[in-house]
DNA sequence: CGATTGCCGACTGTCGACAGTTTTACCTCA
DNA sequence: TGAGGTAAAACTGTCGACAGTCGGCAATCG
C-alpha cells in the first residue's frame, strides 16, 4: 500500500479470528458477493471459513456497528440495503462531518497538511487515469480521510470512519458510472486551492460543491436499481429511550 | 436501578442475554462502579451475573464501538478513560452535529416538533427542580435527542447517539457541579426562540452558546480530576488504513 | 544488590455441543 | 387443486471446555 505510512506491522499476524473474518465480510459485501438484503448463515460461514462460529458472531456484531449488517433477533444477520432516504441521510451527514472539518482545517493549515493533502490529489488522479474503480473510489475516501486527520479531532473522525464504510457501500454499489479523470482532478483541486486562499466562505462552498457532485452521481445511480429494503417494519423505532 | 449495585442479582430474564448485559455495563460503568482505565474480567463477569462468557464478550463488543470500553488484545476490555483532549473533541464533534441538525431544524420546524421540543423543556425545568442529578442529564440529552430527531436524518441521529454514549460518560463523570435550575431552563428557553424566530444564524449562535456553556462546564470538570488514561501508547494510530 | 530467566496462575481466543425457536417441506383433507 | 396443519430440518442463542498467551513472582547469575 503506497507511500511513507507507518510501517503497520507486517510481522505476523495470524491471530485476530475476529478482524479477519470481519475484514472478509466486508470485502465480500462491497464487493456484492453477497447481495442487499441477503441472510447470513452462521454455521455456513463458520464452515466456509473453517473456523467456529464465536469469531463470526464476534465479526458479525462489529460490522453491524458499523452499518453494513442488521441483525434481527432469531433470525439472524442480514446485509444492510440502503433505500433512497437513507443515503441522502449519509451524504447528509457527511456534508456535516466535512463542513466542520474543512472549517477547522483552514484554521490550522500546516504545511505538513498542505503537503501531504497535495500528495494525496496526485495519487488520486493517477488512480483515476486508471482503470481500477476500486483503487480510485479507496483513493478518493482517502483524501477526504486526510482532510479529516488534519482537522485535529480524532472524534470527528472516527465518526467519519464509521460513515465512510456505508459511504464505500453505496458507491461501490453503483459504480458503474464513471466520472471523468479530469472532473475528479479539478474537483479536488478546488477544493486544495480554497484551503491555500484561507477563506472560510470559500472553502464552504468548494466543499458543498464537492460532495454535492458525488451526491448526485449516487443518488443518480440508486435511482436505476432501485432498492428499498423495507419489508415488514412498519412502525418507526426512533423515539424511543 | 438502585444503589444496590455490587449485589450482581441474577436478574437473568430470558432473551437478549447481550442487551441485557450491556445495559448492566454501561449503568456500572456511568455509576463508577468500574473506575476509568480498569480492567474487567470476562469470567469474573460471566460468574456475577450467571451467564456464559460468549454473552459477556458480545456485549463488550458492543460497548467497545459505542466507545465505553477498549479492547487490548490479549489483554481484554478496559474502561475507557477519556483525558482532556478527548474530551475537547467530543464536545466539538456535538457542536458540529447539532449545528447541523439546527439548521435543518429550523427549515422544517413542524408545529409538533415545536410543541414536543417545548414540552420537553419543561420536563427537564421540572427535572433540574428536583435532585436527581442523573434524571436531569437524561431529559437534557433527550431535548436534544429530539432536535436530532425532528432534523429529519435517521443517520445524524445515530451519530449523535452513538457520540451520547461518550457524553453521558464524561458528564456524569462530572456532575458534582450542579447547574442551576434557572440556568438550564434559560438556556433551552434561547435555543426554542430562536428556533421559533426562523433566523438561521440566530440558531446557529444559539446552539454555540448552549454547547459552550456545557463544554466549560464539563471541562472545567475534568480538569479537577484530571486523568490521563495515557500509558504507553506513544505512537499515533491514526492514518493507518 | 540488580538484572535476567524460568515457572505458575489467570485470562483470553476459540471450539464443539445442546436447547429452543423459526423456517421449510410434506402430508392430509376438503 | 389449494389450504391448513404437522413434523422435520436448519438456525440462533448460549454454554462449558481446552489451548495458547500474558503478567507477575521467585530463583539464579553476574
Amino acid at each position: 500500500m503506497a507511500s511513507s505510512m507507518v510501517a503497520p506491522r507486517a510481522f505476523i499476524q495470524q491471530q485476530n479470528l475476529v478482524e479477519q473474518v470481519a475484514d472478509y465480510l466486508t470485502q465480500a459485501i462491497i464487493q456484492q458477493h453477497f447481495l442487499p438484503g441477503e441472510r447470513l448463515s452462521e454455521v455456513q460461514l463458520s464452515r466456509d471459513l473453517g473456523v467456529s462460529r464465536a469469531p463470526v458472531r464476534e465479526a458479525a456484531r462489529l460490522l453491524e456497528s458499523r452499518g453494513l449488517l442488521i441483525s434481527k433477533p432469531r433470525r439472524g444477520f442480514f446485509v444492510r440495503a440502503l433505500n433512497a432516504v437513507e443515503l441522502e441521510d449519509v451524504f447528509d451527514l457527511r456534508l456535516c462531518l466535512e463542513r466542520h472539518a474543512i472549517d477547522r482545517l483552514a484554521e490550522r493549515y500546516t504545511p505538513e497538511a498542505q503537503r501531504a493533502l497535495k500528495q494525496q490529489v496526485e495519487v488520486l488522479c493517477e488512480a483515476a487515469a486508471g482503470n481500477d474503480g476500486t483503487r480510485r473510489i479507496e483513493e478518493d475516501l482517502q483524501f477526504h480521510r486526510l482532510m479529516l486527520h488534519y482537522a485535529g479531532n480524532e472524534r470527528l473522525l472516527r465518526a467519519f470512519d464509521d460513515l465512510t464504510h456505508e459511504l464505500r457501500l453505496c458507491i461501490t454499489l453503483i459504480t458503474k458510472t464513471h466520472e471523468a479523470p479530469d472532473t475528479i482532478a479539478t474537483s479536488h483541486f478546488m477544493l486544495l486551492d480554497a484551503l491555500n486562499s484561507g477563506s472560510p466562505a470559500e472553502c464552504r462552498e468548494a466543499i458543498d460543491y464537492h460532495i454535492g457532485v458525488a451526491r448526485k452521481f449516487v443518488v443518480k445511480g440508486v435511482g436505476e436499481t432501485g432498492d428499498s429494503s423495507d419489508e415488514d417494519s412498519a412502525d418507526e423505532d426512533v423515539l424511543s429511550r
